[in-house]
DNA sequence: TGTAAACAGTAAACAGCGTAAACATTTCAG
DNA sequence: CTGAAATGTTTACGCTGTTTACTGTTTACA
């Protein structure tokens, strides 16, 4: 059982992220300075390093939450929609990606961007985070594809003899094994996802297309049934 | 015609670029720096504000080359291609576009992504640059539609109709009439590609799909199957 | 050609940053 | 209650972008 000690401790290591994240919402990703937050907090900037050795493990752990959040989004997306419906929980679950993206613009940078200057936050410490926001749509797809509801056209079955081959060593690898062309549905969605998310957020695509939700949903609409999946 | 000290005035322009390049080069974005820029000059660092106003006009001037680099690219490569053969030139100007960007990350990150704290170009000195480059996408797309060549899939011609209604009024207002729906298949090749470089770029892909540049060719070229053009 | 203006550079200084070391205070455990 | 651990402050170092004042040099014009 904790003491009072480590409640503390663990409360101010929450408040010192919060006081970040809302530095960040306010002046963009540069506003991170540990000065600054120790300024909010009225304390003095060395006593922030009691609780983060230095500014780039915060950042870390900031990055860490973001991709959990993100991750928590999906699922929760996934979640609200009844099954089968895979069509559905398709579509949920990448609006999700772009809701939370579009919500949380400072996370979303700070996770799939590079806004740090000098910062590329450990593998080890992402990787696992940003594969918990896998699982949702990963499960979604390869569950349609047991079913025989999800269809892939043609060419997602005829990939690239190299592309293949890894597919099917990393399935294998993998407890959980997911079919190629599952994941190359799979990795095509995320791409064009990511890719729309990215170029609205830096303000490239409004002005080219107007109202970037409409086209987005219409995108991943057009997607799901391409891949016989029945939505809306 | 130019004075001595005006040719030596636009090199030494030049020649901070150039510095400022090569330090991102080498510690990443986060290496751009004005007093290691004078370091490198053998000068100090207050002398670069005779040439730069501040060290975002500096960024902002990288970023005007970084456009127009990838505008140059993407024009170079579609006139590489034998006439017609629109497949070929959509296939090459996509094939361009992530060239560029895995080849010089640095100024990628700068000009598409936001590496630089609190720093956000103006869109008055871009938006021209960015036009630039989708000129010659969407004059092969135009020319390509107008030849009857390309023969879109439905949903690109049944957009929601705010999205319509803008790309009407766009092209309208343009002096460069370019159909909605060839303007939506534009937009979705573009952010697919633009999503699959910067997964890669971020390297996010390449453990998940092992050979990416495979990947990325695969799915332009289905993409330009799909849209009746033949390539390869 | 002589001179005034524009240009190019330096030195010094200011404010802000991350961070390290030394020192003081608070809080808890034996 | 006492000593140790946790938490905080003070001071300082070296880095950053930027401003100011001052010095030479180059150019343009009367």
């Amino acid at each position: 059982m904790p003491t009072r000690r480590e409640q503390q401790r663990e409360t101010t290591l929450e408040t010192i992220k919060q006081v970040a994240r809302a530095q960040m919402a306010h002046e963009g990703t540069a506003g991170l300075s540990l000065r600054g937050i120790a300024r909010d907090m009225e304390v003095t900037a060395p006593a922030l390093y009691r609780y983060y050795p230095s500014r780039d493990d915060l950042i870390t752990a900031l990055i860490l939450d973001g991709f959990n959040a993100l991750a928590d989004a999906m699922i929760a997306a996934d979640a609200a929609q009844p099954r089968p419906a895979y069509g559905e929980r398709i579509y949920a679950i990448f609006c999700a990606y772009r809701d939370w993206a579009l919500a949380n613009p400072v996370d979303f940078q700070l996770i799939y961007g590079n806004p740090i200057p000098g910062f590329h936050a450990p593998a080890e410490v992402t990787v696992p985070a940003v594969v918990r926001g896998f699982i949702p749509m990963t499960e979604a797809l390869t569950e349609a594809y047991a079913a025989a509801v999800l269809r892939p056209p043609a060419h997602f079955q005829h990939l690239p003899h190299t592309v293949d081959a890894f597919l099917r060593a990393f399935a294998d690898s993998n407890g959980y094994p997911v079919p190629p062309e599952v994941f190359a549905v799979m990795a095509h969605a995320w791409t064009m996802t990511h890719g729309m998310v990215v170029l609205e957020m830096h303000r490239h695509t409004p002005s080219l297309l107007g109202d970037t939700t409409a086209f987005f949903q219409h995108q991943i609409k057009a997607l799901c049934r391409e891949l016989n999946l029945t939505v809306r």
